[in-house]
DNA sequence: ATTATTCTTGAATGCATATTCAATTAAGGA
DNA sequence: TCCTTAATTGAATATGCATTCAAGAATAAT
């Protein structure tokens, strides 16, 4: 017997990046044993193929973010202080200059969705999946009497979410913070209002 | 003298809803040629090549949207109402099953914007025309005291702007009505509010 | 009718790139 | 220590695709 030299998801990171980055057809697999480390054998020996290896990727980002979103909820403070932080985080991606700056699940959707049902299934899996997260701290915020009783979590994490791709998409044409701080601030506040 | 034989509006507007389908990277000449009845040869004569097509056919898109809009808007009713219109339209597409679908311009930016500079260019070019109009429409209806004096109407249009790119990206994993028309209702309410 | 000019045709070309594979190397059990 | 098993290596292969080009066809001017 022998095991995998490699670092799992130190190679799925590398590879996400990639994706991130340049999209699925303009990542070659010359582009992912560069920023791997893997030779194309290794890559098929453990994704089978450069699909298998996109998708092992998503699957990692995904774990990634939940991991992210569940320790910036995991306290007693004000769900609106949490939301606060959370958008202003996403605001930090934006702006900032490296792979992060997109959002791997709705690239990728965009990019495959028409073409490769698998590809549409699981993006849209995780994605739904973060709808449901945003959904339950609109419950807290409702639990706290933070927004009405009458309030519907599902359609306000429906909006957070509409207003979230919308930020990630205008950071793409106008990535300044003097844009994007006042859309997020007006997006939380339109939440929230009684 | 010979001129040419096809006509050069209704071939863009072939390549266009290919290219809104597959994206750039994934529509082959193969596609170009089929969707446009044009062999290679003639592509390459008319259009330089593959992205000379692709950059003539986003011409052509944002053209067909600056006049779709300015139909819709030149009347004396009241801009609110000309937005609400100019919002279900948008739904329809979002629900339609045809190429519309996608905005072409966000999905070229997304999918080049980060290798090609003058997609990129280009594209920002288009949408930032757009956000003006948009602006001006909000400035209508402060002259016609539909919202207040002192809201800032480029920001209101930009709002509007991430709204509309939410909304679209929404469609993706969730083409209903019962979803979207709520999400555009409290967008449009949201932006008149006093 | 003739000719010059330009468009059209579609097979041929060359290149980029995903994938395979046989040889090599290393690990762990007997 | 030896042997079995599995991972690694990177050159070779095969394929798909953008692009070219030379021959043919159509147009308009003379």
């Amino acid at each position: 017997m022998r095991h995998a030299e490699f670092d799992r998801e130190r190679v799925l990171r590398a590879a996400m990046c990639t994706f991130m980055v340049n999209g699925f057809s303009k990542t070659s697999m010359q582009d992912l044993t560069k920023a791997t480390g893997l030779h194309p054998g290794s890559i098929y020996c453990a994704f089978d193929n450069k699909k298998g290896l996109f998708i092992a990727a998503i699957e990692q980002y995904q774990q990634d973010r939940t991991d992210q979103f569940k320790q910036l909820f995991a306290n007693d403070r004000s769900a609106v202080d949490n939301l606060s932080d959370y958008l202003a985080q996403i605001l930090q991606e934006c702006l900032s200059c490296d792979a992060t700056k997109a959002c791997l699940l709705t690239k990728s959707l965009s990019e495959m969705g028409e073409q490769d049902e698998q590809i549409k299934q699981i993006t849209c899996q995780f994605l739904q999946s973060w709808h449901q997260s945003l959904a339950q701290v609109f419950d807290t915020a409702k639990a706290q009497q933070l927004i009405p009783q009458e309030s519907d979590s599902q359609f306000l994490a429906q909006y957070l979410v509409m207003g979230i791709y919308g930020l990630r998409t205008v950071a793409n044409t106008q990535p300044n913070v003097e844009v994007l701080q006042p859309l997020a601030d007006k997006l939380l506040a339109d939440l929230i209002r009684q």
